[in-house]
DNA sequence: CCTTATTGACTGCCTGGTCAGTTATTAGTA
DNA sequence: TACTAATAACTGACCAGGCAGTCAATAAGG
């Protein structure tokens, strides 16, 4: 077996290897300022290893944000299953989740972030996110509400056309914790409480 | 007087000259990938010109950074006035204001773009954002909720503690757009009126 | 000993930043 | 008004350093 520290060949390891150390330098400092000798560095190889794997820099960026939004794409299809029982109660349930995802977890802010900064430069990598991940997330929103609706606990709203309105709060509180770091995020619990109350309230049936 | 397209000495205009050029390529490409030489062609000089203005590249991005947000800036004074009447009206007129400022005008939300892909460079200039445009922002926001609910127009609700939900909806349009295009851009006024529907119902004194 | 994953020194290009020189402008003089 | 001198805005050629990408040499494994 081999020692620590010295060569060793791992051709299986390591794309994956790579991929996770390239998404720590990327979401750090951007792609035009990642340099491939400190991703070669944090993955313990040096950087021509990098291009046994992959072609270029750009190539190695698309992997990264395709393997980073693999979860989020397989953990949607368990939430498009067929509901029953309150809307509200799925919308409780489903909004948890996806704050835990979403703003919870630093990996997937910073591909928010990384997407943000470098869709001009990769335009169809956006449409694909959308395509892809972002649509049938908000189709899928969209499916709860009619089922609010239908089942008289929901009036009719403008959230059946932009179920976006739904999960605007997901998204601003993502945001706030990307640009004012960990230390002034909003307190989550309360915040997704405030979020589930006014939503509730909004979406209700009510006043005769 | 000097024909167009030689040279002129122009002290006074080049500096806004220059971060009105220095903002189109920024916006563009990011800090990183900016090159002062496009910068100076943009502005119809050379590269040398905007070193006797601007001392380095990352003063000449925090000066645009500032300058673009001065309007904003600005135009919060006047909506900071005594609030009087409907407490809903006011945030009718508030966020058509916004929308037209931040998810209409190209240019607030390419300056949210830099600032999200580059806040990690530069810690304090988030700080600072954060406490010169957006704290204001979210304190005359909570006003004008407290004002409701004093007039017995709004019940209490987590709006209260975080105006930020009342203020998401424009954030998702917002980063909507960055993201996907202009093409894409979700229908301004159906979804500023869903917003203002779905905030109206969520945040009102109803069913005793 | 053969195969091949890995290395690391090397190249060429690119770009932030410099500075000696150039030219428009203004002030001064007649 | 015409000419000259002084000033300083502006230029553009030029480094110096950094980094994406290459490839002949090396060493691990079978």
């Amino acid at each position: 077996m081999a020692v620590a520290g010295q060569r060793r060949r791992r051709k299986e390891e390591r794309p994956g290897e790579i991929v996770e150390a390239a998404f720590e330098e990327f979401a750090r400092a951007g792609f035009a300022a990642t340099k491939l000798d400190d991703v070669a560095a944090r993955a313990g190889i040096t950087k021509g290893t990098i291009y046994l794997y992959f072609p270029s820099k750009e190539d190695l960026f698309l992997a990264t944000v395709r393997e980073m939004n693999r979860p989020s794409q397989e953990n949607l299809a368990a939430l498009t299953a067929a509901p029953q029982g309150s809307a509200m109660a799925i919308l409780r349930t489903h909004f948890a989740f996806v704050y835990a995802q979403m703003v919870e977890d630093r990996r997937a802010r910073e591909i928010l972030r990384m997407l943000m900064a470098e869709v001009s430069r990769f335009p169809d990598l956006a449409d694909r996110w959308r395509a892809e991940v972002i649509g049938p997330a908000v189709e899928n929103l969209r499916r709860v509400v009619r089922y609010g609706i239908e089942r008289g606990e929901f009036r009719p709203s403008a959230a059946e056309e932009f179920p976006h309105l739904l999960f605007a709060p997901v998204i601003m509180a993502c945001t706030w914790r990307l640009m004012f770091g960990d230390d002034h995020a909003l307190d989550g619990a309360a915040y997704l409480e405030g979020h589930l109350d006014l939503m509730e309230r909004g979406l209700a049936q009510g006043e005769g």
